[in-house]
DNA sequence: TATCATTGTTAGCCATGGCTAAACTATTTG
DNA sequence: CAAATAGTTTAGCCATGGCTAACAATGATA
């Protein structure tokens, strides 16, 4: 046995006193790191299409050699990848000619853009150097639900220069 | 060609505009993806290491079993890992007993705790529910850089409740 | 045009982190 | 104490995302 006590006493939180908020009952637990295992899924994929809207849209193309190179990966697995993106119909592409996103693509690559200048403004807005919040905004943004994105909008409107 | 100029202009952002923030430097671009992935090899292992603090913290023991359910995986995939645990010194485990943390393993489960409750604590004092906090406290933790942790800290202590 | 550097692809390797099924140990209970 | 149940481990499978090395296509340039 041991873990069929399902936690009832999650109550006493929000103290900042950072001692041992209570251990999460156990099903909200799972789904907690579910979750998380879930983004991971997408997250490489989505990073792969905002590159390739971010190149297509300031380069005018998206060439496998200048992912590789922004990603710090070999063309090799940039290769496989988009092969991967191709299967899962977000970008079209013709052997050894420039990528392009699919409108599902396109879609991804807003949204995940979008995203990440939000979480990016807002970490610059708390005051988080430049370099540092572009770091963590690379990292965090898929795991920022919309609720808290719509916080972080709110925030950065409020602390917005005139 | 195509990618060896090195954007010089990255200079006007901070503008909220949500326009297109040029892309940065290619080798600071690499950097930053590379960041994120040495991060996604460490944050399972955090996770359970985490998990098997708290879980000797409140309950006095970790079983395979909890740690299982807790995280919504098999207990095959638990077991696994708590060998490679044990490989890398962070957990000490005689076969069809509980677990137990090494001094490595304490101090790496202090640290992802400390980060975990600042993270959870600073999207609640931004006004995140609860349970949205939870979720994305957990899968954020792992990217917020020591830098972004010192000041969400300062943003909790400045909106705490008296 | 022939050559060569650049770029892209393919094949095949490895580690990680899931899974199920089966085997084994420990514990509880009849 | 034996049998049943609960917990743990092992074996072996799969997908993902890296890599290198070898090969193929493109396109510039001598």
């Amino acid at each position: 046995m041991s873990d069929h006590d399902q936690s009832p006493h999650l109550s006493a939180s929000s103290r900042n006193g950072n001692s041992g908020d209570a251990l999460p009952p156990v099903g909200e637990h799972a789904r907690q790191y579910e979750t998380v295992r879930n983004a991971h899924e997408t997250e490489l994929i989505e990073d792969y299409v905002e590159l390739i809207g971010d190149l297509l849209q300031h380069r005018g193309e998206a060439r496998a050699a200048d992912i590789a190179t922004r990603m710090g990966v070999s063309q090799a697995t940039v290769s496989k990848m988009i092969r991967r993106l191709n299967e899962l119909g977000l970008v079209t592409s013709k052997p050894y000619r420039s990528l392009f996103l699919t409108e599902e693509g396109q879609k991804m690559a807003e949204t995940s853009r979008a995203r990440h200048d939000i979480v990016l403004h807002f970490l610059r807005a708390l005051g988080v150097d430049d370099h540092t919040a572009r770091i963590d905004a690379e990292g965090m943004e898929h795991h920022v639900s919309n609720d808290t994105l719509a916080i972080m909008q709110r925030f950065i409107d409020e602390h917005a220069k005139p």
